[in-house]
DNA sequence: CTGTGTGAAGGCTTTCACAGCC
DNA sequence: GGCTGTGAAAGCCTTCACACAG
């Protein structure tokens, strides 16, 4: 379905859309101008109008979008996006504080696992998923199907175990290791990098 | 110095380039092509160079930059931007997992103190800095001339917690909060989301 | 009269092509 | 020959202006 080609910065775009309608239907609101909803994901009306009609005619004129039924044909763009298994390597401190946080659930992702070249360290019970050595990776990836990787191990050996996981299967990697990785074509990765983040954000307030 | 308007996609850049600069230099090199140093920042060797012409020029033809250099000053354009105190409000278990990462001192920034509702949680000892209640922000903010933030409390709180910092005087905000911030003008926010960047990432490998 | 849908215009970034220097 | 510097072209994304529906 729709392989009418998204522009990238939509698609992101459309991930805050969904979050601010579930806020919407959460507090049991039907309907929402665009105005409203664009307010809710920090981007101008035109733009959410422009994005939507990527796909589909959703609105009523004079009136706004149908929160259950917008949500709904989001949820299909972006759909089977959403319940994917996903692997964590490097369960450190920034790796376990990621399996401990509620949203991976809420928001629809499921860790299959957490690896780690010290598995003793994270304790499976206390992260609420089993921790391997780095010989189960491939075995893993196989069995459960997964293409997703959180990759938060220190920099200097980051490259060598993003290798091991595109080796192993692993199609997108969501990198938190500062050093930009060198992938194949057929890989995608994300980069989050606090430190980047920080220095551009005090740019701006000189 | 330099009023010069550097597009906004470019100094984000001119931070990655700075990054490999300081691993080349670690490695005793000395020149680095545009095509190398690209590489190294996962751009195109147009767009690196082209992305230098907005503050002069480096290179030496048929040679390449001078690693010592290019990497001076970069310091120079991103440079009084370095060095900030920055304060972390929500010493959870991301919160925590950020203090105790390492790449903050590296790159520059001292974290002045973390802030959290409950400050007996987080042991200062164990975190580095001193954990303060929310009382205490505004006098900290004001002593030390603090200006950027980094929040890490739970969403339903965030926006409340936002308010707080801006009126205590904070000017950038790092937000880890999946929520979008309403913010007057003169404060800059940058968001890290976990779950919209696996979404993303999803989305991309259909 | 309110608020969506959308072609057209505008603005911003990236890429190209090649001149210029070592 | 190798590699930088850069105006011009292309591409992408956002914003405008307004037709149109409820």
């Amino acid at each position: 379905m729709s392989k009418l080609i998204i522009p990238r910065k939509t698609v992101y775009r459309l991930s805050l859309y969904y979050r601010a309608l579930q806020r919407a239907r959460a507090n049991r609101v039907e309907t929402v101008s665009s105005a409203a909803l664009a307010k809710a994901a920090g981007v101008k009306p035109t733009q959410l109008r422009k994005d939507l009609t990527y796909f589909g005619q959703f609105g009523t004129r004079g009136l706004g979008y149908n929160v259950e039924q917008l949500s709904a044909r989001l949820t299909d763009v972006l759909g089977t996006t959403r319940l994917q298994p996903v692997i964590l390597v490097g369960a450190g401190n920034l790796g376990s504080a990621l399996l401990k946080y509620p949203g991976f659930a809420k928001e629809g992702f499921e860790v299959a696992a957490a690896f780690d070249l010290n598995p003793s360290r994270g304790r499976a019970k206390e992260l609420g998923v089993p921790v391997l050595p780095m010989t189960k990776l491939k075995d893993l990836v196989h069995e459960q199907l997964v293409k997703m990787a959180i990759l938060t191990v220190p920099a200097h050996v980051a490259q060598e175990v993003a290798n091991e996981l595109i080796e192993a299967g692993i199609m997108a990697i969501l990198n938190f290791a500062p050093i930009i990785l060198q992938v194949p074509d057929h890989v995608v990765v994300n980069n989050v990098d606090v430190a980047i983040e920080l220095e551009n954000l005090s740019y701006f307030i000189q």
